[in-house]
DNA sequence: GATGAATGAGTGTTCATTCAT
DNA sequence: TATGAATGAACACTCATTCAT
């Protein structure tokens, strides 16, 4: 057990520098956008010089990039948490509620971060992010058959594309949760 | 009929030196964004100096609200076609279809407009677009009361986040166009 | 006479802004490298902002080879003059004297150009250069064969080499332009 | 043998670790000159870091010094050698070989390091480089006088220029070394 | 209407160098 | 001996914007 805590998560396997400027980067790029936030914003939010930032990242990419895997590996951990389940139902209604989750408590980071031009270019050919795509729509829908993917792939699309609505921005947390929870159900035909 | 001319729809209501800049922006933007576009590129793309679309256009930023507000009166002409109907069922069912047909058929570009954190910020302050969304939600839900607009927004976002999905990328339009039309009545408990 | 003055050679085919950046680069380039010669350096030679500059060249890189072209329209001047007279012997003579008058007027230029490792690479892949040499070569050593133009390669490099050399910093100008006559022309085992 | 080891010529007089960084440092510097070469690069080629480089020389001056005189010290073996000879005729054949032997042989190194600005200009004011010469200069043209030496300047600078010609880049070795060792003997009117 | 020239503030990136460990 | 972290200054280059012509 203190073993699992010196392995840690993936979120974990930055040392200090690295993971200061991942998390500088991930509130910058919320705010700002990817192309909106400048090295010299990053290395001004963590008190340092843009070159010891260089000396952690060879370039601004790198650095988009563990933002962008350090956030997968939430979905990730989501998913490990459903496969650890029995039941398949079991297994679909822990990841619909982990999901939900996740993209409330990060309703306005993971959007900005999903719908980033530069992070969906690159995750499209990151096999990773296409590795744990599967593994989630196998979970929510079964393995039928490859149609019956797309309406998972839109069911996430729309629960991200929901939370980041300007509509949506000034309901509270559980009534959002609630509600996505309850749109999530009726899209897959399932009892609420 | 000359007054169609004069009055035209909003979409018309540039003279064609700044519709060429217009439509070469809106390519840009879908392309590399709008933070990824510069004033150069546009220029180059439809053959003048910078200067010259400075002569049409006094900032960059209006040159994007001129295309976003191009793409919002899109969505306008899709209302007041519903707007037409007398009966409600049938309004929705029109701009229901409308919207869809809309999202589909620009799915690679809306996208990246409605995403764009600019774009996002603008509109998020811009009374038209308010005003927009609101007959929009008022044909979609009924007038009854503020909550009901929330599955609404959810709906129109959900939409916009499906389209851009890279897993719905190499979808036929037509076998898009029927699952978003199939997921969009059934969150509306409407019967297909 | 006043027509030539306006169409110009082809050292004046570059307009007035143009023509500073290259004036003001070649200096420079001289004293400090082509790598040493930064373009701020350049811009502040010439009194104008780093974007000034940028906007009569693309690169850096246009810059130095403006420079280069610039030096290696000198030659062709020289060329030129030699082609004009009707004795092979002649244009020979006029060749040698004119390269040794150039070697020694920019004694202190060419040598900089001539070896900057920039410069070097570029010219080697350049045609207008090898047509230079070619046309260079042919006057010095007849069309015989292509081995015979190797020797004038080596009398050129010769040239070159002895201009820049430390030990002849302190040589007069006209010292060493008879030196160098006179090691030409033992060289090609003409007589003096 | 002992002695031989621990003096050593002026190559050796570097231990194991310094020797690293000049022979990777002198291939770089070759490959894209002195201003091209970072500290990083050198680095990287020993694979160390650039902290560990630091250890052994002071700046990156005394790196491109180091290399410097590591090839001057080969031109002072020549110059032993031609020395050792008892007849200065022979003095001078034995000096006019070598030299042009070493020519041939670092052909690609010599020239870049010939002409660096760096380089250049620190042996301009550095006295060994100094004495080098004028002990070359004294075995080739006798010490009649002071202006005797400047042909030898020519010379060598003759000699330099060539083998760095692009024109001559082609050409064998043996062939190169041929017809350099006849250029320098007809400019000093020597018989083949 | 459109151009060429210019600007000032910024971009990402690399540099030689230092220093505590 | 060697390392990782950091620095400050510089680099080539791009930006949106202005203005006289």
């Amino acid at each position: 057990m203190a073993a699992a805590t010196s392995s840690g998560t993936k979120l974990e396997r930055y040392r200090a520098p690295q993971a200061r400027v991942i998390n500088a980067a991930l509130e910058l790029f919320t705010e700002h956008g990817v192309g909106g936030t400048s090295l010299q914003m990053i290395a001004d939010a963590i008190g340092v010089t843009k070159a010891a930032v260089y000396h952690q990242f060879k370039t601004k990419d790198e650095i988009v990039l563990a933002v962008a895997e350090a956030e997968l590996s939430r979905v990730e951990v989501a998913i490990e948490a459903a496969e650890a389940e029995r039941d398949p139902n079991d297994a679909r209604d822990v990841l619909l509620a982990r999901i939900v989750d996740l993209a409330v408590e990060r309703r306005h980071m993971e959007s900005t971060l999903l719908t980033d031009p530069v992070i969906v270019r690159y995750f499209a050919h990151y096999p990773p992010f296409q590795q744990v795509m599967d593994r989630l729509y196998r979970i929510l829908m079964g393995d039928a058959d490859e149609e019956a993917r797309v309406p998972a792939a839109m069911l996430t699309a729309a629960i991200g594309g929901a939370v980041m609505h300007p509509l949506v921005a000034d309901l509270r947390d559980d009534t959002l949760r609630a509600q996505l929870l309850h749109l999530a159900r009726r899209f897959l035909a399932l009892p609420d």
